[in-house]
DNA sequence: GTATCTTGTAAGCAAACGCTTACTTGCATA
DNA sequence: TATGCAAGTAAGCGTTTGCTTACAAGATAC
């Protein structure tokens, strides 16, 4: 009975540690990230994490390349070409809600805790992720003036920054109580609220 | 030239050191909130600070209910009793969005960066604050609605989340971006969506 | 004036963390 | 089959962190 050591090419290691870094940020929050917790989660010593990766900066860099490019693409698979802008809105809000339900809601986490990370060159990283986060929805809001469904007078800005806004509180209420009672519900009328503040007069 | 020890009592330390904490959350955040740095802020050194406080813990407990305290007398020195509530409220979100400028948002600092703190109680300490803060802003919309000033279908709990979110996601930028250009302007063009949504038909 | 309590310091401990080193072993290939 | 690289381990180094201990000295009471 000799133990097997599983060996894996470094390219398959280095996805099974970016995700177990991602699964330890949405189970137990930034600051349970350590190498040698990455290293059993991923079943091997913290000697072999460094095969590789040089530096737990690196492995959260590419953690957050990996977050923004789920983050958009879940924007994009989302938004329905053709489709009324408020109702590819509502739709963004509600793959968002069901991510924070979900426990899954990574972004918005690293978001909330970037403020913390100083110096290490990840808050900048971070601040990029959100403005290109921003930029779409300010292009969906821009979408929606177009057509003439959002008042014309609406600065996209701070309707982007206002968005942002109803997922960062209803993901940090999640994350204090542990849950959210009737979420669906509580997103049905946040969203009726910020509707009536950038819809055009029905 | 003899070096003079500054003995201070009990009272007056664990104040300078509850100050040195908040001082070091709003410069330098959350994690560069150590024994030591406090020590070296308040002027002695590290044992002294044991003979005022039993550990670490106790020190941010009570520097949670400091950030209430402030926060609580903050929201009921701005609200004026018989003022039209919308008109309350526009002036809390004034009021935490200065603070934000400022730099001195220490609330919500700690409210964004408490989803990471994990098992010690602190994040059910936050937890209780952020929901005497949100019984406040449900109070004033209940105020609203009373007044005819908000509309009667409004559900005030997702009214003061997406409130809460306002000030979140400015918070979150500025802290990102180090500031954010027409602060005052941003605010007005949120306000605008915010009591869009929320205020009875004028 | 002396005893006692309180506030301070200096030194250090144990644990956690990021990371390195010395050495081993699996695996492709010449 | 031997050679060399890639992927692993175990051990430990240096620093930081929260906290403790042994001892010194200012304040206060009798």
């Amino acid at each position: 009975m000799t133990i097997r050591i599983e060996r894996q090419s470094t390219s398959i290691r280095r996805r099974q540690i970016i995700d177990a870094a991602r699964d330890l940020i949405t189970s137990k929050g930034m600051e349970s990230v350590t190498i040698d917790a990455i290293a059993e989660a991923v079943g091997v010593t913290e000697g072999a994490i460094y095969r590789h990766f040089h530096s737990k900066r690196e492995i959260l860099t590419l953690l957050i390349d990996d977050i923004e490019e789920s983050l958009m693409s879940t924007l994009r698979s989302v938004r329905e070409e053709g489709a009324p802008a408020m109702e590819n809105l509502a739709r963004v809000l509600e793959a968002h809600l069901s991510d924070v339900e979900g426990r899954g809601a990574v972004s918005f986490i690293i978001i909330a805790e970037a403020t913390g990370f100083d110096g290490t060159g990840l808050q900048s990283r971070v601040a990029l992720m959100l403005t290109h986060y921003l930029a779409f929805l300010q292009e969906v809001l821009e979408d929606g003036k177009r057509e003439g469904s959002i008042k014309p007078d609406v600065d996209v800005q701070a309707a982007a920054t206002a968005f942002l806004g109803l997922v960062q509180s209803t993901a940090t209420l999640w994350a204090l109580n542990s849950y959210l009672p009737r979420l669906a519900e509580r997103r049905a009328e946040m969203w009726r609220i910020f509707m009536g503040g950038v819809a055009a007069t029905a």
